[in-house]
DNA sequence: CATATTCGATTACGTCTGTAATCCAGACCA
DNA sequence: TGGTCTGGATTACAGACGTAATCGAATATG
C-alpha cells in the first residue's frame, strides 16, 4: 500500500463502482453495466476507464483484442480518503460538526439513529 | 431562499469561512485575514472573492474606492449542500456507509464517541 | 472473404480551478 | 502635485473534468 490513493472524480465513482461490485472487466462490460444507470455514450465510459488506469485506479491485463481491467485501490480506502478530504476542505477536518449540520437539516428517523448508534459503538476498544 | 446553493470549491470554502466569521468586509481585510493562513498572493485572493461574487455566493456594496462583500448564502445551507453532494458521489446518498467506513479506519476515543452520539440525539422528536 | 462491431489511441472542446500578472483609475501621503 | 498603494477588470495558463467524435486495427460474423 505504498502507493497513495488517487484522485476520484464524481464521473469515476460511478464507474469504479462497477469494478468494485464486479471485478474484471472489459470496458464493453463497463457500457454494458452502467446503460442502465447512465446515459453515456460509450466512447464516454471508455474515456473514464482509460483515465482511471492512466492515475492508477485501474490496473490492465491483456486479453484478446483489447484489455481486461480490474480495481487497483480498495474501495474502502478510496471512500476514507474521499471522506478526509471533503471534512478538511467543508468542516475543518472534524467529523462532529458535518454530522450535527447533518441532522439539523435531515429528518433522521429514529431507526436510523439507533442503526448510525450501532455503528459508533462498533469502533472496538479504544481509549 | 429561492436561490439554489453555488457549488463552492476547494479554495473558495476557506474565502467564504473569513466572511462567515467575520462579515462584511473588503478584499483588503480578507486578504490580511488568510495572510497567515495561506500563502497565497493578493491577486489570488482576489480572483476568489469576484468568483464567489459572480457565483453569487458573495453580494456586494459599493463603499469608497471598493466595494464590501458579505456572505449571499448561509454557511449551514452550503455545508449541507456539499454533504449531500459529497454522499451522493461516493457513498450511495447515505450517511450510515460513510459513518462506518470513517469509524472503521479512524481511531474514535470513547469522549468522541459520547460526542457524537450526543449529536445524533439533538435530532429532536421524529418517527 | 467481406463487412460490421469493438476497443484502444488520439483529438476535441468548453467549463472550472488554482494561481496568479498586467493594466488602470481613484485615494492617500509627502 | 506627483508618487504610492489598493482594488476592480481583464487576461493568462495549465490541469482536471464531463462528454464525447474520429481513426485505425483486430475480431467476430455471415
Amino acid at each position: 500500500m505504498a502507493d497513495s490513493i488517487p484522485r476520484i472524480s464524481d464521473a469515476e465513482w460511478t464507474v469504479m463502482r462497477v469494478f468494485w461490485e464486479r471485478g474484471e472487466l472489459a470496458v464493453g462490460d463497463v457500457i454494458e453495466a452502467l446503460s442502465g444507470e447512465t446515459e453515456w455514450k460509450p466512447r464516454t465510459v471508455q474515456t473514464l476507464v482509460r483515465r482511471l488506469h492512466q492515475k492508477k485506479a485501474l490496473s490492465h491485463r491483456k486479453s484478446g483484442r483489447g484489455f481486461r481491467y480490474s480495481p487497483a485501490v480498495a474501495e474502502a480506502d478510496c471512500e476514507h480518503a474521499a471522506s478526509r478530504s471533503f471534512l478538511g476542505s467543508v468542516f475543518g477536518g472534524e467529523l462532529a460538526p458535518f454530522l450535527a449540520n447533518f441532522v439539523e437539516r435531515e429528518a433522521l428517523t429514529t431507526e436510523e439513529v439507533e442503526e448510525l448508534k450501532r455503528i459508533l459503538d462498533k469502533e472496538s476498544g479504544n481509549t
